[in-house]
DNA sequence: CGTCTTTGACCCGCGC
DNA sequence: GCGCGGGTCAAAGACG
């Protein structure tokens, strides 16, 4: 435990330092874009990475220092004097006059001066690298989430088998008895095998009508207060108030804003920065060692607005530790500036996505045990879908495969490929079983990632099977999807909404609904995209 | 002095 | 019932 909090204190110290100065001289293209039109609010934060850059400079100073080493060569500058301080060293000793001796010394001072500028220097590249990845990354997300609403679209329209079938991806119920291999060929290949940190959470109970009726009555400590916006001054005490207070709301919102509170949207990213700059404001709340990794994981809750129930888990991949795992869960209940609309739209999207399936009223979709997994094949991100009570995940991994931890992944356990072995592979009821089984056994096993050897697993039983042409259909159903002008449409709409959204209000509320209004209007409409209002 | 973070304690569900 | 683990609370400290 003190390893990890003392790790944890020590990057977030490093953190509180860096920011202000690395972000301030540093602009970065894509951020430059949605810097320009969403100057109205600067986040100012105090430990995060700025995804967009919204803030700005908070210290002139640190930029005009980083403007200044710009000008200058100093990678010249160095070497120069590098060679020209060896040369003196064996001046030193000798017999030389004061003054060279003096110029010598000047010049080693000139060196040290310039070596602690370029260590600064390092550190901020260090950092704008760390903000250009983020910055990539919440850009990747939006591509994600815009595909996912428009495979959601297209799903209505087209009527074509193959295409009909990559894009049904989008749902949960359905598609993982097609898509399974393709899906699973594109899973193994680019997955980076860390997704036990979801299937973690996700190795409890199997019922997904279970789910929905396990948090009406057991959720009693969860923030089951979000409905009541009464809440009175004190922010949040959800538990109280559910439990002083109310002997609880309605069924019927409660099975919803339950449900939508178990889903659960994690996004795995490449990241230095302690914690990715989503534009909300968060406090951290409480942190925990996870079990099997050595790094801490971290609670947030959002303060944009007292009351409002949405929180994240940050933790670092215990692998690769340059992948940072941020977790949301809920939905905000005011209205976001456009930097944090980008990620709570897609958030929310991806949640509706897997929600669209799993919705308590659902037609028994979700009543069998089953993992469903669907990966949506996209530029170099994908969507994963993780189905599994209590906690039903989507993972967006903007993790790409060229990575050079991209290790092997551990063997799988006997213990899993016994029992799966053992099961009908053709059986896709069944076929869910040994995932949750396996889900569960990789929460015993720290490093060994569930879904991945699930994937595995189907892959080998599956895959072999079926031709391989499957996933290619898949990939090339993406692809047109990509190359579809009305995409390009929806994705110009996103962002003009994205960058028109600055001053968005009420109607068109996010980039989730600019998206879904020309994809699917039934997706995040009702499950709240950027913010819904709780009762007015 | 207000706000945020830290951190041990606590609660709760779950498996044995 | 007990231990374990995930999640949260809240007092105390740090920070600006
Ligand atoms: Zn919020």
């Amino acid at each position: 435990m003190e390893k990890g909090v003392a790790l944890a204190g020590s990057v977030k110290r490093k953190h509180s330092v860096d920011p202000g100065s690395l972000s301030s001289g540093f602009e970065f293209p894509i951020s430059l874009s949605i810097r320009d039109v969403s100057l109205e609010e600067k986040p100012a934060l105090i430990g995060e990475m700025d995804f967009f850059s919204i803030e700005k400079n908070p210290r002139p100073a640190a930029d005009l220092d980083l403007k200044i080493k710009k000008e200058e060569p100093i990678i010249n500058t160095a070497l120069h004097l590098a060679s020209a301080g060896s040369d003196h060293s064996t001046v030193d000793e000798g017999l030389s006059p004061k003054q060279e001796e003096k110029k010598g010394k000047s010049e080693l001072a000139e060196m040290q001066a310039e070596l602690g500028r370029m260590t600064e220097e390092n550190q901020k590249l260090k950092g704008m690298l760390s903000q250009v990845t983020n910055n990539y990354n919440a850009l990747q997300m939006q591509l994600v989430a815009l595909m996912q609403s428009r495979n959601q679209l297209n799903q209505e329209v087209l009527v074509d088998g193959s295409k009909k079938q990559a894009n049904i991806a989008a749902i949960v119920p359905r598609q993982f008895i097609d898509l399974g291999p393709g899906a699973d060929a594109d899973d193994a290949s680019t997955h980076s095998s860390t997704d036990d940190e979801q299937s973690t959470h996700g190795g409890g109970a199997d019922h997904g009508m279970q789910m929905s009726c396990d948090d009406h009555g057991g959720d009693g400590r969860g923030f089951s207060g979000e409905e009541s916006p009464e809440n009175s001054s004190h922010g949040w005490n959800p538990n109280k108030q559910s439990k002083v207070g109310g002997v609880g709301p309605k069924p019927g919102d409660q099975v919803q804003e339950a449900t939508m509170r178990k889903a659960r949207v994690s996004v795995r990213a490449r990241s230095e920065a302690p914690m990715i700059t989503d534009g909300c404001h968060w406090r951290k709340y409480g942190q925990k060692m996870a079990k099997g990794n050595p790094c801490p994981r971290a609670y947030y809750r959002c303060t944009m607005a007292t009351g409002c129930p949405v929180r994240k888990q940050v933790q670092r991949c215990a692998e690769d530790r340059t992948i940072l795992i941020t977790t949301y869960e809920g939905n905000h209940n005011h209205p976001l500036p456009p930097a944090a609309m980008a990620m709570a739209s897609t958030t929310s999207a991806a949640a509706s996505m897997l929600l669209s399936g799993s919705m308590p009223s659902a037609d028994g979709l979700m009543n069998s045990n089953f993992l469903a997994r669907t990966i949506l094949p996209c530029s170099s991100s994908m969507a994963t879908i993780s189905a599994s009570a209590p906690f039903p995940t989507v993972t967006l991994d903007l993790t790409h495969s060229p990575n050079p931890l991209h290790f092997q992944r551990p063997p799988p356990p006997a213990a899993f490929l016994g029992p799966a072995a053992s099961q009908p592979p053709s059986l896709p009821h069944v076929f869910g079983q040994p995932l949750y089984n396996q889900s569960k056994f990789s929460g015993l096993h720290s490093s060994s990632p569930a879904l991945v050897e699930a994937s595995q697993f189907s892959q080998s039983t599956h895959g072999a099977v079926s031709p391989p042409n499957l996933a290619d259909t898949v990939t090339a159903a993406t692809a047109a999807i990509a190359a579809d002008p009305k995409f390009t449409a929806a994705l110009a709409a996103a962002i003009t909404s994205i960058i028109g959204g600055a001053h968005q209000s009420g109607s068109s509320n996010n980039v989730g609904n600019g998206a879904m209004k020309s994809g699917n209007g039934a997706g995040a409409g009702g499950l709240p995209g950027g913010w819904n209002f709780p009762a007015s």
